[in-house]
DNA sequence: TATTGTAGGATTGTTGACAATCATACAGTT
DNA sequence: AACTGTATGATTGTCAACAATCCTACAATA
């Protein structure tokens, strides 16, 4: 048995997983606005699948937050709210100081390789101007410390947050038709997390998510009020 | 308009709501032990319902980690493990810690009241040896602390997390055949959300959870090694 | 005019039949 | 004997038709 590097085999081609990812995208990338009505049999006949696995797939997005449905009246893209986004940011600083404390002795070569070459990536994607990619880098730069700290329990958490999150930095990013992330907004970052001092990592977290969350907050009031 | 006291209704009498809340029920009580196969024909014609809504329920209970599915091949109910075990209890640290840097300073008269008054409802419970109540009102007073900390991403997360935390109470009280919360376990947890030393309750909330670890964490490995 | 009653249409919820996929057992091959 | 291929039965995935519910608009009533 000398074969290697097979990637796991991704046993989902439910049209449920297909139809789930496709929405996703759709809401995330801004096809579909918050508040945008989705209405099953027009939702169905446009992608070709009935609405049997098309209601499993929402269902799966509304426990995501992404979508809200009422019984017997109607489903649409989740609404932006300011709580929402105060809500978003407070609790994601709980996890990723958590996800940081775990991380902290297992930091090993690998770690710091692939946290570094991820920090490449999102610069590349700014100086590229390319937003898309900016925003996904970005996230995948945090995705990686959850994933290294093995808490499984942790990174689905940390999943069912980064749609939602992934909404905002689209929606701020298509408003104000500026860049996404900041070049150096997450050098120190990095430099931190390589580091060896923890309580300055989790002080830090603190800083990056406020900052993070000024950013996007005018964008929300400006939504809110219609 | 003199009307008050309504409880707001619940507008949720699907059957996929009503077939969630009964399979959750029959697994938290232990009438459909870990590792159970759920063969959807026969669980639909069992509970007088179609496949369609039995399917959604199933999906959501799956999201909250109590089953576990695999396409085309099988669902069954979660399996216990040790990691999943220890993955809960950290994190349950970390969120009700944070829960309680919320509520620190909204704590009102209507709160005491709550939480002492849900108090004495476990104390009851535990001593009419009534167990089932017990571990209902231990998780109760919990989820009174989440409420009050007025944060929906948190609350939305414990609910999830609620369920399987049941799991291990009914699985653990069964296996021992013995009373679920001490007499005493929550007496100082109260009189210290009460008091005013912020830093001694998260601390207590530490202990607290490592004593709740090291309860259940031997019924783990028995059942674990079949 | 404000409130209540009542069709009508639209949308979600539910169902039972059909198709696709998988695990098992068993026969065939080397 | 170990491995490979193949049929079989069971189970999940998918579909299209039917039923239940709700919102809207409009008429009726006071």
């Amino acid at each position: 048995m000398a074969l290697l590097n097979l990637k796991p085999i991704h046993k989902d081609r439910t049209l449920r997983a297909n139809v789930a990812e496709q929405l996703k995208e759709a809401i995330i990338n801004g096809d579909l606005p918050p508040g945008t009505k989705l209405v099953e049999s027009q939702l169905s006949s446009l992608l070709g699948v009935s609405r049997g696995p098309l209601r499993e797939a929402i269902r799966q997005l509304v426990d995501q937050g992404l979508i809200e449905s009422v019984p017997y009246t109607g489903t649409h893209v989740a609404n932006i709210t300011v709580k929402g986004i105060q809500e978003l940011y407070s609790f994601r600083t709980e996890l990723e100081q958590f996800a940081f404390k775990l991380i902290w002795d297992r930091r090993d070569a690998g770690f710091r390789n692939a946290l570094t070459s991820q920090l490449d990536k999102l610069t590349k994607a700014i100086k590229d101007n390319d937003r898309e990619a900016a925003i996904f880098e970005e996230l995948e730069l945090h995705s990686l410390c959850y994933n290294y700290s093995g808490h499984e329990l942790l990174q689905d958490t940390w999943q069912r947050l980064r749609g939602k999150l992934h909404l905002y930095f689209t929606l701020h990013q298509k408003a104000h038709n500026r860049a996404g992330p900041l070049v150096n907004a997450h050098d120190t970052y990095v430099e931190l997390a390589l580091g060896n001092d923890l309580n300055a990592m989790l002080d830090h977290i603190n800083d990056h998510m406020q900052q993070g969350y000024r950013k996007v907050e005018k964008l929300v009031a400006d939504i809110e009020s219609h």
